[in-house]
Order: C-alpha cells, then sequence, then structure tokens
DNA sequence: TCTGTTGTGTTACACTATAACGTATGCAAT
DNA sequence: ATTGCATACGTTATAGTGTAACACAACAGA
C-alpha cells in the first residue's frame, strides 16, 4: 500500500488497494481487463470489481483515466489535484505517462471558452508522441 | 499533422456518403452504433462497413472523433485542417459540439510539452461544460 | 489480359463497461 | 443488542464499442 501524497483521503480498501498496487506496479497506462488479469490471482474475479475500485480511486484522484487509450494510470504528480486541467503526454513508444500543467495553458483554454460563451465543467487535454528517450535524436 | 483542403479530396464512396450524411444531419455527436441505426435502412448492415467509412472520413479531415464520447462528428470548421489541433467544446445538456481554434494555445501546448523534451504528433482537446445556449445565466 | 489496389459484404469474435441482484460488513441511534 | 442505514463485495448476465479474417466486386494501369 504505497503511501502516497493525497494524505487525508480514507484509506483504501482490500480491492481498491489491489487496483492501486497494480496500477502504481505498471510503467504503462492498463485498462481495466488488463488490470484485471493483474489481480486475479488476488481474489478478484469480476470485471465490475475493478471498475468499482476504479471509480473511488478516480474520485479520490489517486487514479486518472486516459480517454483515448480506454486506460488508467496511478497519479504521478502531487500538485495535479489543486488543478482544473492536466496535461498527459503519452508515449507511442514506451507507453510512459507524464502529468504536465501550467497555469498559463489554463487560462489559455478559459479564454478560448469564453470567447465561445462556454463555461469549461472539465478538460481532457492528451498529447501523443515521443517522450524524451524516445524521442529521434535528441 | 498533414494539411488537406476539403475540396481536393477524392469523392466520397456510397458507404461514406451515407455515414457523412447521417452526420451532418445529427445535431449532437454519433457513436458508431448510431450511426449504424441511421443507414440501414439505406443497405449498411455491419458495424465494420461503418468503421470503414469513418476510417476514410477521419484521413479526409471530414470527420473527426471525440474521445471522451466514444463518438464522431462532422467537421464543422473549414480552418480546422490547417491546423494541429482542435479544441472541442462539449455542451453537456445539448450535446452541441463546437470546434475552437487559437494559436496560443497551440504555441502554449507546445512550449509546455517542449519543456518536458516531449515531441507532440497529436493532441486531444475535449472541453465539457455548458454552450452559451445552455449556460445558466444567458 | 493481368495485376494490384480499393471498396464492399458477411460472420465471428475481442474488448470495454454497466445492470440487476443478493450478501456481508461496519457503524450510529435507539 | 437490535434496528436501520451506508458502503463494499461477489456473481451472472447483458449492453456497447471495435477488429480479425475471409471472400467478392470494381477499377486503374502495365
Ligand atoms: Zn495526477
Ligand atoms: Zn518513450
Ligand atoms: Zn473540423
Ligand atoms: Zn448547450
Amino acid at each position: 500500500m504505497s503511501a502516497h501524497i493525497h494524505a487525508e483521503q480514507p484509506a483504501l480498501t482490500k480491492n481498491q488497494s489491489l487496483v492501486y498496487d497494480a496500477l502504481t506496479r505498471s510503467k504503462a497506462p492498463l485498462s481495466a481487463y488488463a488490470i484485471l488479469d493483474g489481480v486475479r490471482e488476488h481474489g478478484i474475479r469480476a470485471p465490475l470489481q475493478v471498475y468499482r475500485a476504479l471509480d473511488k480511486l478516480l474520485e479520490m484522484g489517486l487514479v486518472h483515466r486516459l480517454e483515448s487509450l480506454n486506460s488508467f494510470v496511478a497519479c504521478s504528480n502531487s500538485e495535479c489535484e489543486a488543478r482544473e486541467t492536466i496535461v498527459f503526454a503519452i508515449c507511442e513508444k514506451c507507453s510512459k505517462v507524464s502529468e504536465l500543467a501550467d497555469d498559463r495553458l489554463e487560462a489559455q483554454l478559459n479564454a478560448l471558452a469564453s470567447a465561445d460563451h462556454f463555461s469549461v465543467h472539465a478538460a481532457t487535454v492528451e498529447l501523443r508522441g515521443f517522450c524524451k528517450q524516445c524521442r529521434p535524436t535528441g
């Protein structure tokens, strides 16, 4: 049960811990069924058990969903709770996911929306490309 | 991301036209299966026929995929072909989707990625909220 | 004509997610 | 302790999204 930056959260239940640990062990995002495969040996048998744990973990902010991959990652950025908008940089070669944050980007998005009289409740920002290690030459 | 111009695209095949027309008729994004329901009477019977048409329409830039909805919309912005990054503003009340574009946002995203030594190939930006007509006051 | 490419039609299947039901556990208020 | 409620758990079945594999048709160019 990884000690984590999100301190004031309630303790995780058994299934939540199993799912969360599976995600923290993984270097790449995992689909719900990939998680299921990883926790079968620990007693979880059905997709719904995984999805229910994921729902809670998402609520707590310990886990993020990547819409463009139908997959999930453990949060890797202690600051992201305080933000409306998280930018996920997803490497197409090694599958590593970085969480980027930037006040100016958030302001820019809000300005763009305001210009269209659109009030933003939530934002999904996912970049695909190559990470530092995988980009061709430096 | 290659820039194409709609006018220079090859003519649409029968299935592509049927799928494209279904999307242009709809005021809201449609899932592939919702499209299928709309074109059954015109002879399309299987999901794959829809997905194949969608693949081509996406390539041509006539249609966009909304990752956060697993759905598709007809392009409504003649400028969007020239851009790397399109921002979709999705109304959670009336389902209307606006395509927003902004050079500064694109620059900001690239700057943020560069700071992490990440090279961007494609970006998904989807906002959820209320459109002008649906936001509480005015 | 031959041949490669693209589009099409069909069946079957894989992957993603939820509905509906019942049980178990913990805890608060009587 | 018992009742009542909330939350988590376990299971089966089903809904929704997306592809694999194979065969055929149309067509363009050598
Ligand atoms: Zn995070
Ligand atoms: Zn990488
Ligand atoms: Zn467009
Ligand atoms: Zn609206």
